[in-house]
DNA sequence: GTTGTTTTCTTGACAAAGTCCAGGAAATAG
DNA sequence: CTATTTCCTGGACTTTGTCAAGAAAACAAC
């Protein structure tokens, strides 16, 4: 009951500090997403069901927006994948995706201090984010040295 | 006849040097990637069809993974967006995406040189490429100040 | 040119991820 | 405890892209 999994009652406290009704289903959205790492929208449809029963494609749909919009949830789309979401939020952190296996890692912030805020030429965009992704293969995917 | 479009038969050589087989419809799709600038499968599609009359949709995605594949084209696809294309190659520029409108600029690389390479913690991965997305507002989308 | 092989194009069905909608159910404010 | 707001269910729908089989076109060799 403590570390291995996000008490149930903070989660209830920071909807509510985001001023948000708490639901079943929401709570179990959000317990999903805490224990997913970078799960997509159909994995967490099923942990989420596996807390409550059962639940609406819609509802986690709904949830999850909700979340985001409240900021209590990241979602990242790299290429080639569907959305994922993850709970750590607030730290504009960067992602390393495998190619392979679609395996998906966080990194802090690239060298220096927000280095990445400031291209080259901004064409007059007021640039709010700078969003970098990582792309290679995992230790996992890696063709293996042929030990002779 | 130069300049503003991309000589017809200069991407009739690239085809050739990248040993693919020079028909009209690819022909037609490359000639749109690289007027179109950033655009999606469905509008290379439409600007196809102008120079064709005719054009399945499949011919156009299957010519567009070709290209891609002979290095003709580069794909990129920005969350809440279909992929988009474009004909700028080699270089691994960034992009500068607008959340209101989806615009997309160029921006070269970031400071330094190849900064963003290295992330602070590599988790083991091989890591073959740094994508950089700067999002913001364009220009037009950004609010006017009320000019009294 | 003509022929033959290989690649490419067309057509149409299919799939994944997500959205829209309308009615019923649950959560909070009073 | 009731009213009101918000949420959830179920199902149809949309968008972006893929699969598959046969017809057509490109290119090489003659």
């Amino acid at each position: 009951m403590e570390g291995m999994r996000v008490d149930a009652e903070i989660l209830k406290a920071k909807l509510r500090a985001a001023g948000m009704r708490v639901t079943a289903p929401r709570l179990a959205v959000l317990e999903a997403v805490h224990h997913g790492g970078h799960c997509n929208a159909d994995a967490l449809t099923v942990a989420a069901r596996e807390r409550l029963g059962s639940l609406s494609r819609q509802a986690v749909y709904d949830n999850l927006h909700a979340l985001l919009e409240a900021g209590l949830v990241r979602r990242i789309e790299p290429a080639n994948a569907p959305a994922l979401y993850e709970a750590r939020v607030g730290d504009n952190h960067h992602h390393l995706v495998c190619r392979q296996c679609g395996r998906v890692e966080d990194v802090d912030c690239v060298v220096g201090r927000r280095p990445c805020l400031e291209p080259s030429e901004a064409h007059g965009f007021d640039i709010d984010e700078a969003e970098v992704t990582f792309w290679g293969l995992c230790p996992a995917c890696q063709p293996r040295p042929t030990n002779p």
